[in-house]
DNA sequence: TTCGTTGGGGAGTGGCACTATCCAAGCATG
DNA sequence: CATGCTTGGATAGTGCCACTCCCCAACGAA
């Protein structure tokens, strides 16, 4: 198939196919004259891929280049290549060092790490991208005079652990060549879905509360 | 206190702030000179909630304007106030019309409505801005060949309402004039919170499961 | 009086995700 | 074989966004 028919059955233009392919987030096509090129079912596959990341999943173009190639990075075992491809994706700014709330978050969080029994040797823990995101959002809303100690945290963290788990189970039912892409597209994808149904959730529930009909 | 005095005590540059100003995120302090303004405690507590919307929350300038006024718009009633400040908030494109992706998704975000009592005239429902997102985030996984229908949803869904119990009880502690920047507070900054467990739970169960130690 | 400081305002910056234009080399048609 | 449309590569430009710089006139302390 040939560029303008990959941006048909894909819905890109051609155009952003192009800085896409300058960009090195599709492999070039086979060549078939001096200009000339031809693409195949995994170019339109992988085109799909990239624009669910960056559109739905808001990945910025430069990160998605470093998720794609941690998932063809073939000296590195299943868990590492879905580690490595997770910490690519955006993160907060790390919190300000000499603050009392960034203190009170790191204090809370670590409790919380102490109740559940994730291990800091798997890639959670304080050394991954994500605990900073975490420590983040904890002291700003500390900042705020919000509640956000273990208490409060402890319901979030149980949830996504259990939702953990089946979300692995699917993974873990692709075969060993397509898992590690899933894992990186269930992940990011997910998050829309995940953040939608709270707000849907939530706007439910505080309907209930306090609209007098 | 002065701007310079506002800008230490907030951690924002003096340009941010006067930024802020020229955007309508901050009211004016009050004029003492023709060339000196006088801020206050409510001046520094806006503009620490606008820099968390802004830097952790991600969301963008013009919108955190919109969910502000909002937050102050008298004529409306409690629920109204926080429907009108969420409905605000980003949300991803809708999905092509005519995909059968898109066809697919509609019918089983349909059926995950039916199976929970989520009622469209408390604002959840297919008129909302987050139905959208949901049917977006659906039909990139169909595409993808990524399982999303009724039995995948469920348990985020359920999750989530559990979820959003707890938050509501916690807004509900709240003075009535606190309530509603103490709901868009916690749906906006709980996000990170939520997304960067999950992550750290995913990787943690990924861990367990394909990492041979 | 002098000199640093203050707040307002307009213009400039850098980054990002495209997008428009140009060009030479095909291919298709009469 | 001539003609004109299409193709893919490269370069430069666009629009938006969140700041950030700079200048200015008015203050205020020494």
């Amino acid at each position: 198939m040939k560029l303008a028919e990959l941006s048909e059955r894909s819905g890109v233009s051609t155009a952003t196919i192009k800085y896409y392919l300058r960009e090195g987030l599709l492999q070039p096509g086979r060549r078939i004259t001096a200009t000339q090129a031809e693409y195949g079912e995994e170019h339109l596959r992988r085109l799909r891929l990239v624009r669910a990341l960056i559109q739905v999943g808001r990945v910025p173009v430069s990160t998605t280049r470093e998720v794609l190639s941690a998932l063809g990075d073939d000296s590195l075992d299943q868990h590492s290549r879905i580690g490595v491809a997770v910490q690519a994706l955006p993160h907060a700014p790390l919190p300000a060092e000499d603050d009392p709330a960034t203190e009170h978050a790191r204090h809370e969080v670590a409790k919380l790490f102490e109740r559940l029994d994730w291990d800091d040797s798997r890639g959670s823990g304080p050394s991954s991208p994500s605990y900073g995101t975490l420590l983040t959002a904890v002291a700003a809303l500390t900042r705020l005079g919000y509640p956000c100690g273990v208490e409060e945290l402890l319901p979030y963290a149980r949830a996504v652990s259990q939702l953990s788990v089946t979300e692995l189970d699917l993974v873990a039912r692709f075969p060993d060549e397509e898992r590690v892409e899933a894992a990186v597209a269930l992940t990011v994808l997910y998050e829309p879905v995940l953040l939608s149904l709270r707000r849907l959730a939530e706007t439910d529930e505080s309907g209930r509360r306090f609209m007098n009909t």
